[in-house]
DNA sequence: AGGTATTCGTTGCGCGTGCAACAACTTCCT
DNA sequence: AGGAAGTTGTTGCACGCGCAACGAATACCT
């Protein structure tokens, strides 16, 4: 009485496979990333005006040299299409917290390039933000288990890129 | 010179939080869920016609006494919301993967009960769907990492939930 | 040089999702 | 019993995203 149903025995095989390590592991990380996805956004909707996907290009930009990033090259860093992304930026620039600048030595290509008013958003939701990760994410995990959670998503997101170029 | 940039040096308290080591983990949970999310979603159209979310909704009845669930608890462990899982449903029975039947003991509610074809559809696309995994998961991390990535991550949704109640 | 292939960013389109509002039903309270 | 409050699942609506196709510019190749 392996599994604790009343049905026929050739529904059974399928049942073997379901608590595969992998499968197990790719339902924690979907429901893990939803999960703290959705409250973050919560949070961070009720203390600022700043959608969660803004931020992330915001303080991507922030980090950068210049401040500003290639569109192809955001992209991929927010793990996005570049027609996503493109819209994405419409509306952040229609915003003024970021501007479209044309690339010196590529006349296809674009910056996007961080406003003082950028700037200022990000500086009036990081804290905010910080605070709210802390409490989600610190409220689980010690220094230690958060450390070794980032390091092995890097080592996953790491591996899928490369076996999978663009 | 902590950050080589040739911007105002009011620019610069943002990046003080930037690398805060929460901001990081919860960019890596994104992005290695997307990444992982994307390429499995094309190998397993590739070698299936069922989409990721309907095997989900699948591997879960299939592992559910009776192989059925109710919606709303289908919704939760899904991690989407009830609307989101009524047209969800609404696909999957329309391929006949799926069948509503009336809750005896509460008249409002239904279950989602996995019909034969279902099963069917799920014996047909699990394997690849492992085997895909394994070399997606598996070339990136070892049986032990695998197994604290899941634990880290279980971790992490359950304090998610239960700190933040429906 | 000149033509082909590739890359960059944008657009039309369709799809899947969440939110708010709703009707049907249940639970609780007095 | 009977009414208020909560729960369950569905619908209208709008939004954000990916895919495919496109024009523009660059890289390659002979």
């Amino acid at each position: 009485m392996a599994a604790p149903t009343d049905l026929p025995t050739d529904a059974r095989p399928v049942e073997d496979v379901q608590d595969d390590p992998h499968i197990e592991a790719f339902g924690m990380l979907i429901e893990a990333h939803n999960e703290v996805l959705h409250v973050t956004q919560r949070q961070l909707e009720a203390t600022s005006d700043v959608p969660v996907a803004w931020l992330g290009v915001l303080i991507r930009l922030a980090r950068s040299p210049g401040q500003r990033l290639r569109m192809s090259e955001l992209a991929r860093d927010m793990t996005m299409s570049t027609s996503g992304l493109t819209r994405l930026v419409d509306r952040i620039e229609a915003a003024g917290q970021v501007r479209r600048e044309a690339c010196p030595e590529d006349r296809r290509g674009f910056h996007a390039a961080l406003t003082d008013e950028g700037r200022a958003a990000l500086a009036g939701a990081l804290p905010g933000h910080v605070a709210d990760l802390e409490r989600t994410i610190g409220g689980a995990l010690d220094a230690d288990e958060l450390a070794e959670l980032t390091r092995l998503l890097r080592r996953l997101r790491d591996h899928v890129r490369d076996s999978h170029p663009v």
